[in-house]
This record gives structure tokens, C-alpha cells and sequence, in this order.
RNA sequence: CGGGGUUUGGCGCAGUUGGUAGCGCGCGCGGUUUGGGACCGUGAGGUCGAAGGUUCGAGUCCUUUAACCCCGACCA
């Protein structure tokens, strides 16, 4: 994309920490990446947009190889969906948002969709040779929350992903959970967050003693974990006394740290199909509820934490896999202007997602240019300049790396 | 739900005992600059959250009201 046509608008003051005491917030509202709209719900703008983009392609190119089929269920739900498990209550279920069709029907917002797909597509399923079935969705979730806070990593309106798997017996559902377990740890490092991310032992609901959580440390998170380092398991706090009991931890060895919980797989046996009466014929032609699973991952949640975590003095640090753009192109001087022409067509052509910094004298001088390189956090920086065109060569920055003068081609075949 | 705070140009703020509404950034125009958000000149832009009151006179005092934000407990 060329700079000029692409809409950023970066900001050179930062909100002071009284304003905005949340990191995240005030690198990705001084960088342009989002906007808030009132507490808790923040607009992407369209480089925050590409962020969340390339988040979702690595998560959903990891549910398309367990086998999910992407869908998209609606935000506006009936109310009858919820009355069979008791949670259309709003003393069950305390962040409902619920509205009125224009004749009195009542209707909620979504801030879950299990009831629903399970109605839904599990109420499709009529047989054993039906199951099982793994679909999943990207969604805005809506949730009344008494209170929002971290920025983007808790707000009101918030993208999650979510995956449900709907099997004909439990242990199928339980070679499937591992299996989902392992794609969300895939997960986690392709998203530059392997080494801080723990599958820790949470509380479970009504089937499993226990639910996996996928805990990432950051001092801005809510959550706080026990950490046994040697035996890489984790511990959240609140299921810390009996987790510990089972798994024969010492809990005098144990750390305690902040973090963040980037995702959640839940358990939930044949429970929620019992309750809502969602069944299938088996083979020897009895009815039996369905075997459920819910695996999520917070997106935009993810999109906060990596701001969190990830960042220096100079702006936003992303890696390469969610970074907006592999390459900010930036041409100095007239016949660095020229050179940086003809290298973002070569980019463009070989396929190298590059932002040229085309702008004018008039729209940006070149301090402002390498400054929003910075800020923005893109992997790689590339400048042409008289002075490196003398030599013959560009110069090549990673964002935290030295620079160095490489030829265009070179340049080309690095980011390829 | 408890506690605290805010509301004045696009954004961030100041505004003293009541007396012509200001500053920074940003924005427009002219010029000088051009490897880290430059400088000079010049210009545009405001029913001071809303309603009512006191006063010769209200951003400032009084009454009413609305919206928003932060902190704590709870939560993907």
C-alpha cells in the first residue's frame, strides 16, 4: 500500500498515563492502530484492522487442520435458546445485553454461542454417522461488563474465536480436546507468545473437575498463576488448592505470576446437549445427548497482550506473523524517491506486503517517516538515499536489529 | 454495586477576588528547510455539557440535570 492512499494517522504525543493508564491502549491509540468509542469498545482502524486479520488467518489456518469448518452464527439471539439451560437469566448470566424486536419479542446479544450452535448444528445432527463435527467462527462478542479496563484486552465488544466439536462419545471428544490443545499451543507460538503462554489448570464448570487456559504472562493481565517452571505446568489461583492436591504439586515451589488469559478449552461432556435435549440415535438405536467441546481463543485480547508485552521506547513492536506490513518503504532525497518507486513495484509483484511511506515533503518530512516506521512496529525497514544509492545498495532495518546495505535484490529474496 | 474525578476550538489543557475566552499540538496559506516528528511569518476555528437563577455583567457564584472517565469487587 502506498502511504498516501492507505489512511494512518499517527499521533506524536501519547495520552499521559493519568489519562490512559493502560499501555496497550495508549501505543495503539497513538500509533492509529484503534479508537475508542466509550469505555471498552474501541474501533479498528484499517492497520489495527490488518493486525486482527493476520491474528484470525493464523488461528483459523490452525482450526481448517483439526478439521473446523468456519461459520458465522448471528449477534441477535432468541431468547428461547438460552431458557433450556437457565442462562437467558440475568442472575445466571450477569452480562447480558438484551433488546426488544419492535412487536415486544425479546431479544439478546450475543456474548456466547454455544447454546445457539448447539441448536444450531448440533440439532442437525441426527445420527452417530453425523458426528463428530468441529466448526468454529469469528465473532464480536457483546458483554455488559460492569466494569471494562486493560484497553483492549477486556472490553464490553470485544472478537473471539470460537470452536465447538460435537462428538458421539466421550471419548472421542477427549482425543479431540488433546488434539485442539495442541493446535492452540501451535497457536500461541506462531503468534510470537510460546515461550510466555502456559496451558494452566483453571476451573472447569459442571463436566471436568479442571478447563485449560492458555495464560500468557503480562503484568496488565487479571489473572494470577502458580507456575512450576521445571514441570512447565500452570495454576490458576482460583483452583490452586485442589489442582495442586492432584497433580502433586509442591506449592512452596511454585511462582506466582500476572497473566493473561489468551484462551480457554472447556470440557463439557454430554451435560449441555442433556440439558437442552440435543440428541443424536446411536448405532444400536438409543438416543444420547451430544459430546461437547468449546475451544476459544480472544483475539483481540491477543492483539492487546502482544501490544503489552511487545514494545520499546520508539513504538510498537510486532512479530513478523501479525505485523500489519512485512516492510515500511521509506525514499530519501529525489533519487531515493525514484529507487523507492521502482523497489515497491518489484515488492508488490513478488508478492512482499510493503507500506511506502510516498507522502510529500509537504505530508511528512523524513524525521516523521522513520519515527511512524518505528512507531508502527513493522518488521522491516527499508531506506534508499543518495547516499545508498551511491553504493549501489538499500539499507535494511529489522525494527530491533542493526541496519545494513544490501542490493535491492537481496533486499527482495530476504523479505520473500 | 461502592469510592473518586471530568465536561472550555479537531485533540490535550489553562482560565486568579465575577469584568473583552487563552495556550500547546494539529489545521490553512506564503517562504526557508529535508537521514529522526524542523523553523519564520500569517490565518481560520469556541452558544465554555444542558436547563434555570443571582448580578449592570457569569467559564467563574447558586439550583437542577445529563453524559463521560478512573479505581475496587466479579468475569472470555
Amino acid at each position: 500500500m502506498k502511504r498516501s492512499e492507505f489512511w494512518i494517522k499517527t499521533s506524536k504525543s501519547e495520552q499521559s498515563e493519568a489519562e490512559e493508564p493502560s499501555k496497550n491502549a495508549r501505543l495503539l491509540t497513538k500509533a492509529g492502530y484503534v479508537d475508542r468509542q466509550m469505555a471498552g469498545v474501541y474501533a479498528y482502524l484499517p492497520i489495527g484492522f490488518r493486525v486482527l486479520e493476520k491474528i484470525k488467518q493464523v488461528v483459523r489456518e490452525e482450526m481448517n487442520a483439526v478439521g473446523g469448518g468456519e461459520l458465522v452464527m448471528s449477534s441477535l439471539q432468541p431468547r428461547d435458546l438460552w431458557e433450556s439451560t437457565g442462562r437467558w437469566d440475568n442472575e445466571a448470566v450477569d452480562v447480558w445485553f438484551k433488546s426488544k424486536l419492535k412487536d415486544d419479542t425479546e431479544v439478546g446479544l450475543a456474548w456466547s454461542h454455544e447454546e445457539p450452535i448447539l441448536e444450531t448444528i448440533g440439532r442437525q445432527a441426527t445420527s452417530y454417522r453425523d458426528l463428530p463435527i468441529s466448526v468454529y467462527q469469528f465473532q464480536t462478542k457483546l458483554r455488559n461488563e460492569l466494569r471494562a479496563k486493560s484497553g483492549v484486552m477486556r472490553g464490553r465488544e470485544f472478537i473471539m474465536k470460537d470452536m465447538y466439536s460435537m462428538h458421539a462419545s466421550i471419548e472421542d471428544l477427549n482425543a479431540y480436546y488433546e488434539r485442539v490443545k495442541q493446535a492452540y499451543v501451535k497457536i500461541y507460538d506462531r503468534l510470537g507468545l510460546g515461550d510466555d503462554t502456559f496451558v494452566t489448570f483453571a476451573s472447569g464448570g459442571a463436566f471436568t473437575r479442571f478447563s485449560h487456559e492458555f495464560q500468557t504472562l503480562c503484568d496488565a493481565g487479571e489473572d494470577w498463576l502458580y507456575l512450576d517452571r521445571e514441570k512447565s505446568i500452570a495454576v490458576n489461583e482460583e483452583v490452586l488448592e485442589e489442582a495442586a492436591q492432584e497433580l502433586g504439586l509442591d506449592k512452596s515451589k511454585l511462582e506466582k505470576v500476572r497473566s493473561a488469559e489468551v484462551g480457554n478449552i472447556f470440557n463439557f461432556g454430554a451435560d449441555k446437549a442433556d440439558e437442552m435435549k440435543v440428541e443424536f440415535t446411536k448405532e444400536d438405536g438409543t438416543k444420547q445427548p451430544i459430546f461437547l467441546g468449546s475451544y476459544g481463543v480472544g483475539i483481540t485480547r491477543v492483539m492487546g497482550v502482544l501490544a503489552e508485552k511487545l514494545s520499546d521506547n520508539h513504538g510498537l513492536v510486532w512479530p513478523e506473523s501479525v505485523a500489519p506490513f512485512q516492510v515500511y518503504l521509506v525514499g530519501i532525497g529525489e533519487q531515493g524517491e525514484k529507487a523507492a518507486a521502482e523497489l515497491y513495484t518489484d515488492f508488490i509483484q513478488a508478492s512482499i506486503e510493503v507500506l511506502w511511506d510516498d507522502r510529500d515533503g509537504k505530508h511528512a518530512r523524513v524525521g516523521e517517516k522513520l519515527a511512524d516506521a518505528d512507531l508502527l512496529g513493522i518488521t522491516y525497514r527499508i531506506v534508499v538515499s543518495d547516499k545508498t544509492l551511491e553504493q549501489g545498495k538499500v539499507e535494511l532495518k529489522p525494527r530491533l536489529g542493526e541496519p545494513k546495505l544490501v542490493t535491492s535484490s537481496e533486499a527482495l529474496a530476504e523479505l520473500s
